[in-house]
DNA sequence: TATAAATAAATTGCATACAATCTAATTGTA
DNA sequence: TACAATTAGATTGTATGCAATTTATTTATA
């Protein structure tokens, strides 16, 4: 007999073991990131403005997958923190740009253990993250 | 020349397509689950309820990778909608066990639309989306 | 050129997440 | 049996995340 229910089961859906990973692994980021004075979502920021000269919000947002809601309070934060700079743009006052301080850009270098210390704690062959690494890019442009 | 900040790019992160994928998708069953007042954390937990008699705090937590701090107020809001009861146990006082209400069964019924709805914006194919289904089990099961 | 439409940030409100701490209850053990 | 250690939930504080709305500015067009 089948269960009319069956594809209500947690073990039968995709997207909560993406959830649940996710933020598995994000907590993996919680102690290095601390030594930098920085949360997950303020690093990734900060790696988009690594390589980057100068950003507006909705070109950072559109990078990282986040609205103003989110970035407006974010930015202000690690502005507060001397990492960044907020300026309104002159020619389009609509636009915010954001870019690196001495110190923004210093952290850089305090930063480039973070990758490694991670990587090693994720339990997949080169192979395997590479799979998945394809497969997630291919949800998210997707979707 | 190697860039000594190469690892630091956000397209040479793993985590980070894991962590924006996870939200995208979780955004995608906004509309559906609005129909029956619950957000995605509150849908995840429910199917567990609707395949459990009786559960408690922590192991429903570790099934659902959330802690007490997470689940406490979550749990009191499932409860002002009826949908579940929470009882603290009486051999162990230091339990509480949570159940379905006449309502929190009956939308299972009203559920069984979520799953296909969510499977038909996933662009994968079922061999794409059983091999990340596997990896994403392999990440949360060993890290 | 006045005004409508569009655009970028910011704001508000609600719902997570989780670290850290606290309280109460139970268990292990000297 | 006292009492230390453990355990389960709850609480507090901080930081997202996003829908919906608002404000300010710019662009398009009648």
């Amino acid at each position: 007999m089948e269960d009319k229910y069956e594809s209500l089961k947690i073990e039968n859906q995709l997207c909560f073991p993406l959830y649940a990973a996710a933020k598995e692994i994000v907590g993996k980021y919680h102690d290095v990131l601390s030594e930098l004075n920085l949360t997950y979502t303020q690093y990734i920021v900060m790696m988009v403005l690594w390589h980057s000269e100068s950003i507006n919000v909705k070109e950072l947002g559109d990078r990282v997958y986040l609205d103003s809601g989110t970035l407006t309070p974010l930015l202000k934060k690690l502005e507060s923190k001397g990492y960044i700079k907020r300026v309104r743009d002159k020619k389009d006052e609509r636009n915010v740009y954001v870019s690196l301080t001495k110190e923004g850009i210093e952290l850089k270098d305090k930063a480039v253990n973070v990758p490694p210390t991670i990587g090693k704690c994720i339990p997949l062959s080169m192979e395997e993250a590479k799979t998945l690494y394809n497969l997630l890019y291919k949800v998210l442009e997707n979707l």
